[in-house]
DNA sequence: CTCATTTGACCATT
DNA sequence: AATGGTCAAATGAG
């Protein structure tokens, strides 16, 4: 189901922007934090807690750019899982699951196939006691466990905690990496309609728990050990990469994209990376006093090519379920979009 | 008590 | 029929 879209800012866009101008404090804060006597442990944390913005409003862009899209760009995509026009359809998505009949259970299908997909691969970092939240910064609440054929370790189920209170129907499957127990990979489905405030500490608890039921395969946990060092969550910039492929492949060419002001979502970015003084935009972020969303046919947004930078070391690791059907035509796409203006290339990103 | 997780059963898709 | 995904009753935690 589509919430008012139509005027004003979506629940996204909202969670955008805030996750934009907490990264853009967070960033501030490292900047602070630059200096000999502090700590690392601190400026980890401060770099962690960045990348998670960052990772979090990339997600919902890469909502929002499907969602805006008309539907006839998806089937150019070539990627029928996550080439999406998931508010395309007038059908509403308060079909409850727990009704049997036969026309909202295809329909409930139809959509789950709409539903926009993508995995991220996250590493468990041991070594830096950060206390973070999960990388999401969402509550999740797992509803099933399955063993997976060929997979080492089982597959969980996580929907949003505030499925029936919100109606988010946000999902996501936590799958352990078969040969780096470290990797996680996080394959989301669907996006958050909840407006829910990140808080760490239910997040940790879940986690935990997750880690704990791996218990069907005996084997030492590593996990448990690696979580109750608290949970750090590192999102790898080449998966980071993969994703944003991935994602390209959801609004190609011209893809329009909604947002309240084209300048300043470039501002922001840029910004940010370029520049060291990121303070002073951050008010013109907030400009809610735009009751009309205008669409902005957007290039190549800004971050897709930071990321197509960093791409040329190649992808190790790709998302087999996702990026299984994705096909090299995308990356053409891609390339195609190329802004060449595009200033940064440095890979100290984040530094 | 409430709420989350566990876990086998069930369902849909292939 | 096999597999992956979800449901829901039982169980556990607070």
């Amino acid at each position: 189901m589509e919430f008012a879209m139509e005027n004003g800012l979506t629940l996204e866009q909202n969670t955008l922007i805030n996750e934009l101008t907490q990264g853009m404090e967070l960033a501030k804060q490292l900047r602070a934090h630059l200096n000999p006597t502090s700590s690392n442990e601190s400026r980890e944390l401060l770099l962690q807690k960045i990348l998670s913005s960052y990772e979090k409003a990339l997600l919902i862009l890469k909502w929002s750019g499907s969602v805006g899209n008309p539907q006839s760009v998806a089937p150019v995509t070539g990627l029928p899982e996550s080439s999406v026009s998931g508010d395309g359809s007038p059908q509403s998505d308060d079909f409850d699951r727990g009704f049997k009949d036969h026309l909202e259970q295809s329909d409930v299908s139809k959509k789950r196939k709409l539903m926009p997909t993508w995995t991220d691969h996250v590493r468990v970092c041991s070594e830096n006691g950060l206390e973070g939240p999960m990388e999401d910064g969402y509550s999740w609440r797992k509803y099933g466990q399955k063993d997976i054929l060929g997979a080492k370790y089982p597959r969980s189920y996580y929907r949003c905690t505030y499925r029936s209170t919100q109606n988010c129907w946000a999902t996501k499957q936590v799958q352990r990496s078969d040969d780096d127990p470290t990797v996680f990979e996080i394959t989301y489905k669907g996006k958050h309609t909840c407006s829910q405030n990140h808080h760490t500490s239910p997040l940790e608890k879940q986690q935990l728990k997750q880690s704990n039921n791996g218990n069907s395969h005996q084997q030492p946990p590593p996990e448990n050990l690696l979580f109750n060092l608290r949970t750090n969550l590192r999102v790898s910039t080449e998966d980071l990469n993969n994703k944003e492929v991935a994602s390209n492949f959801t609004f190609p060419h011209s893809a329009s994209f909604k947002w309240m002001n084209g300048e300043n979502q470039n501002l922001g970015f840029s910004s940010l990376v370029n520049d060291h003084t990121l303070g002073s935009y951050s008010p013109s972020f907030i400009s809610p006093a735009t009751s009309e969303t205008n669409y902005y046919s957007v290039p190549p947004f800004r971050m897709n090519n930071m990321v197509h930078n960093f791409q040329h070391s190649e992808s190790e690791i790709i998302s087999a379920t996702t990026s299984a059907t994705n096909s090299p035509i995308g990356e053409l796409d891609f390339s195609i979009d190329l802004d060449p203006n595009f200033p940064f290339n440095s890979p100290g990103f984040f530094n």
